[in-house]
DNA sequence: AACCTAATTAGCAAGTCGTGCGAATAAGAA
DNA sequence: TTCTTATTCGCACGACTTGCTAATTAGGTT
């Protein structure tokens, strides 16, 4: 995604106007590595800009992926992410606290898919899952106390 | 995804009890590569049981997950898709008609993921994204006659 | 600076997908 | 056949997202 500045530009070139709310949502997304869900980033806007709404905030990045300014995550379980990251990559998911990490992957030029002549390819995408250091640590404390494990945020998992 | 034979006789020795409803699923679902969502199944299986619940197509598909029979596919865009197939393959979406076709990929072992090290891999999920060329035909004919394209179903796309 | 008008916002209704709940039903053991 | 308990089914509800529209406002015009 372009700074908010060059967004600026983009909009007014395109006859789009240019609002107090997107301009606060140029600047939450510009350079965001957290893959944030609509409801979050509400959340953060919210506490910046109190009384925009939650519909302004899914218009807005509509648009925005219109645009080609960022793209859609849907790696199973609840919300759509937004990712403003349009650099060649892919992601890693912890399935137990749900966060997505950007990672860079070598290899994927030498993925052969087999049995699939009849499609035009246009993306790859590779998704890892696993388990990051700070829930590892806490499973680990937990398997100890043998606590029940946290129904909070728990990322539904597809292969 | 085992046999319904095979099905039948795990359930019996877990205690759970053999319903017509349930061997009509596992049935429906044995050997089935359509990656059905829960609505899809449902259809079918209302044509040979009328009168079947949404609901208990639900439970059952949760049931057989839990068992490790079947997999949850969550590629963005509307409904999770169900797969009984347990082989390691990876999938392709029309991003046209949205269908999903299974795909073994070689290569995946030379994946490098950079800048997890604090991850600890379980699992690593390919997805390829084209046209297939039923739509590859439609598009062709629409682009000559100028239509529109069609509203229907569209995958919508995460990479 | 006041004015115009189309774009935008905010809020609520509605749609889609999936789950919680509980009364009625039925599988399978006794 | 009877009994117990798992299961089914229908409906309400929750999470997420979009449709609709009256009120507001950005930004060009006078
Ligand atoms: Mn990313
Ligand atoms: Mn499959
Ligand atoms: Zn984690
Ligand atoms: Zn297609």
């Amino acid at each position: 995604m372009q700074t908010p500045t060059e967004l600026a530009a983009a909009y007014r070139s395109q006859g789009r106007k240019l609002t107090p709310q997107r301009q606060l949502l140029f600047h939450l997304m510009h350079g965001n590595d957290k893959h944030p869900t609509a409801e979050s980033l509400f959340a953060e806007a919210s506490a910046q800009m109190p009384g925009i709404s939650l519909r302004t905030v899914y218009q807005t990045l509509n648009e925005l992926a219109e645009m080609g300014e960022l793209q859609f995550i849907d790696i199973g379980g609840g919300a759509t992410r937004f990712d403003p990251n349009l650099d060649d990559h892919h992601h890693v998911v912890c399935v137990d606290c749900g966060q997505i990490r950007d990672v860079h992957v070598n290899g994927t030029a030498a993925l052969k898919p087999v049995g699939i002549e009849d499609f035009t390819i246009n993306e790859v995408g590779v998704v890892f899952q696993g388990v990051c250091s700070t829930c590892e640590k806490s499973r680990a404390k937990s398997n100890k106390t043998a606590h029940a494990k946290s129904p909070a945020q728990q990322a539904k998992v597809s292969k």
